[in-house]
DNA sequence: GGGTAGAAGTTGAGAGTTCAAGCAAGCCGG
DNA sequence: CCGGCTTGCTTGAACTCTCAACTTCTACCC
């Protein structure tokens, strides 16, 4: 039942070394814990999961801490439908407002409020300080420099586009 | 108002650097990116999120394909609840069953069934490719231990429960 | 201008997760 | 052997996420 191998894949898969394997397997624990982790501390402060922090923040960064939908979902790597529903809740507490694109009818702003930016002052402390805990006080800096160089690789290779896609031609 | 302080906090914070900064953003970006990618994946091929992937991995590797629940939650770092969800799902896809511990009547065992093995043999190459090319294809052995160390360390910090750690009074 | 493909964003249903509460069984001091 | 503490696991409700429509608007083409 062998004459018509029924995928692409060349032959034998390449299974993970011993090695990598452990090495996976330390990834995959220290990002669940980690997220837990940082989810329930934040849960907890602020009442909200750690992915809408972040949204938080990156209208907190932005210039008139606005941004369009779809370049925050861009920017926090999530789907267009879940920023959706994450910005319906974050409005209800009244952290994010929506405004009207002028110039084109179809978009939509996200703003942070004066409430939404005062939640992030009052919890970015307590946010960083988990994060040193949990990360950066355990690492060397030359671990850490490596953990930068790393997940950026990875985050680059997973882009869904990046600088360079809209122009598949060039490879 | 301030006569006594209200949390242990010197005074401060510790904001991260510009360059921790950084690196955190890409830590996030990477594993959203990651765990996002790896999901779909699993979901499309297999039928299931990667965590269930994972667990049904973890049963595959223990003695008689068996584990206890809290054993199982606590290898794959999730709380019983959510495991207790996880099981009953794949109870209903018949890749798991339930058998009762005789040594404790309290205990549940979650086992592999043959069909379940069956999925993890079928599913497993796809995976492990999926794996290979967003992560280790793209790092040098170096990164690659060097990743290993790094999320070897954090894990450990957040560990619920460690080597010692029902000795409390030696620290 | 009218047709149409694609982009921006939303929606609802179903699946998964969390949290607090609950039940049953083991453990133990008296 | 009984009362209370703890452990093992489950449950239900509230919340979040995914996926596949769907609506509205823009851009392009002729």
């Amino acid at each position: 039942m062998k004459t018509a191998p029924a995928s692409a894949r060349a032959d034998e898969p390449r299974w993970l070394t011993d090695e990598e394997q452990r090495v996976w397997r330390s990834y995959i624990d220290a990002s669940t814990l980690l997220e837990d982790h940082l989810d329930r501390q934040l849960q907890r402060d602020a009442g909200m999961p750690h992915i809408y922090y972040g949204l938080l923040v990156q209208l907190a960064e932005s210039p008139q801490r606005r941004l369009r939908m779809t370049e925050l979902a861009m920017s926090a790597k999530i789907t267009r439908s879940r920023l959706s529903h994450a910005v319906a809740r974050l409005e209800k507490n009244g952290w994010v407002r929506r405004e009207d694109c002028p110039s084109d009818k179809r978009g939509q702003f996200a703003v942070l409020t004066d409430d939404g930016y005062e939640v992030l002052r009052r919890h970015a402390p307590g946010h960083v300080d988990a994060v040193r805990q949990a990360v950066f006080d355990r690492l060397s800096p030359e671990q850490q420099k490596s953990l930068g160089e790393i997940m950026r690789i990875i985050a680059e290779g997973l882009q869904p586009s990046e600088a360079g896609a809209d122009l598949p031609w060039l490879r």
